[in-house]
DNA sequence: ACCCTATTCAACTAGTTGGTTGACAAACCG
DNA sequence: CGGTTTGTCAACCAACTAGTTGAATAGGGT
């Protein structure tokens, strides 16, 4: 089990690369073998080998053997975890602006308001 | 304006780092200048700055001036633009389980499923 | 005018990434 | 057995990344 430090780490730089989220696109549509997923990319197997294989380090894919082929499944779990990532800061965003927007009101309105910054930490 | 795609690269690109990443979590608790986000990192200011860069080209942080401090402020809209990528294809994923799960129940009842996959694109 | 604080620029380094070509391995098809 | 399909391994390359040190710029305080 990987640290989820670091499966974002991996789950971001995977999805920065405009070929995997095409190749993660493809992939919700329903598993694929590497030559597959290689034909509308104009670049060779090898290439789409090793972007699958970045994918699944990340753990956003996962594979399974079928005679000589090893068609890719897309797993939502990584996904979540990336989610769930982005959408509390974004979230803690907003929520600061509501807070923030509620002393500016009152501020407005009693005309000696001083803001004042809270500390904390978080990962 | 950068196109969708650029961002998305850039976005996740910038969210691959946990140093970034623990920015943007500091970010969320109020603005803070560059050398104020050095502090909790073992590393020079410079490369916090060149940190905060990045993030700024991705459009995740915008700066102001104020005397000879440059402000971060977090942005939501790119956050947002992630989010509704990963959605995208994370609901995708979940409704094509849901329409397999589907068929599997009709061949289990039935005794002579044979299933099909459908055609499509998407970016 | 002078210094102090905040930030950036420039140059360098070590390591990683995204692609290539060419050779190899594994499993099926006759 | 020999050939074909499917995929990977290895070596190489150009470009980029994440950090460093040291010097330069910009604005304010006295």
């Amino acid at each position: 089990m990987t640290a989820p430090d670091e499966q974002l780490n991996r789950g971001f730089a995977a999805l920065a690369d405009p070929t995997r989220r095409s190749i993660v696109a493809r992939l919700t549509r329903g598993d694929a073998t590497v030559g597959e997923l290689a034909e509308p990319h104009d670049m060779t197997v090898q290439a789409i080998s090793k972007h699958v294989r970045v994918l699944e380090e990340s753990g956003l894919v996962s594979r399974r053997r079928e005679a000589q082929r090893r068609p890719c499944h897309l797993e939502a779990e990584v996904l979540d975890l990336m989610i769930g990532w982005i959408e509390r800061y974004r979230r803690a965003a907003e929520e600061r602006f509501r807070r923030l927007d509620a002393v500016l009101e009152q501020m407005a309105t009693t005309e000696n308001g001083v803001a004042q910054e809270q500390k904390g930490a978080a990962s």
